[in-house]
DNA sequence: GCCTAGTACAACCATTTGGTTGTACGTTAT
DNA sequence: ATAACGTACAACCAAATGGTTGTACTAGGC
């Protein structure tokens, strides 16, 4: 999943897509680079569920998934309450030795 | 900086080190693996910006970073606010057609 | 002063990653 | 019907990643 977000073409797609869907060529036509690299990139995408793929005749739709960006920030979050609950420590630890 | 926090064992290490404050060596005891490699894991995390590193005597300290989490949050939450247009411009379209 | 603990760093290795080209196959348009 | 389009997928390649061991240097403890 972070994985997925490590590669700036990938967040680019996933960008692209959360704006609007787009066809796997579209997104391919953007980068500097051949179809198969974007699929892939795609398909790592869709592993990591940050992107859905739904057919239409003999293009892909290729749409973002807020769900799982929702997800990372989740993960993010529980670091900032870790980081929160340090403080709050400290803090504590300060005030006790102001009482001496 | 996604990079940093694709590996398990680094966030792992992000996670601890924003708990407290911690030695390379300490680190080092918890994970199955080489001091070496761990060594290395703060390295790239140190590069990533997600960890500081301070020496105190022959030991480094190792204390997780919450500006570069609020940076990861940061853009998260763009994608947030991309999703958030599209619906927005999804659920105009919607009314202007009610209205035909 | 000397051994040890904590760290840094280089060299090496297997696997993964990010890219390529080529081929095959279903769908659409003419 | 057939040509062109959009996609899938395999094979291949170079570079990066995640790990190892070995060596060297510095700070502390005895």
């Amino acid at each position: 999943m972070f994985r997925a977000l490590a590669d700036a073409t990938r967040r680019d797609i996933v960008r692209r897509t959360l704006i609007a869907e787009a066809t796997v060529s579209e997104l391919a036509d953007s980068y500097d680079m051949s179809f198969a690299a974007v699929q892939k990139h795609v398909a790592v995408l869709e592993e990591a569920g940050l992107v859905t793929k739904r057919p239409r005749g003999r293009e892909r739709m290729v749409s973002g998934n807020p769900e799982a960006i929702r997800r990372a920030q989740t993960l993010l979050d529980q670091f900032e309450q870790i980081w929160r609950a340090r403080i709050d420590r400290l803090d504590a630890l300060l005030d006790s030795e102001e009482n001496e």
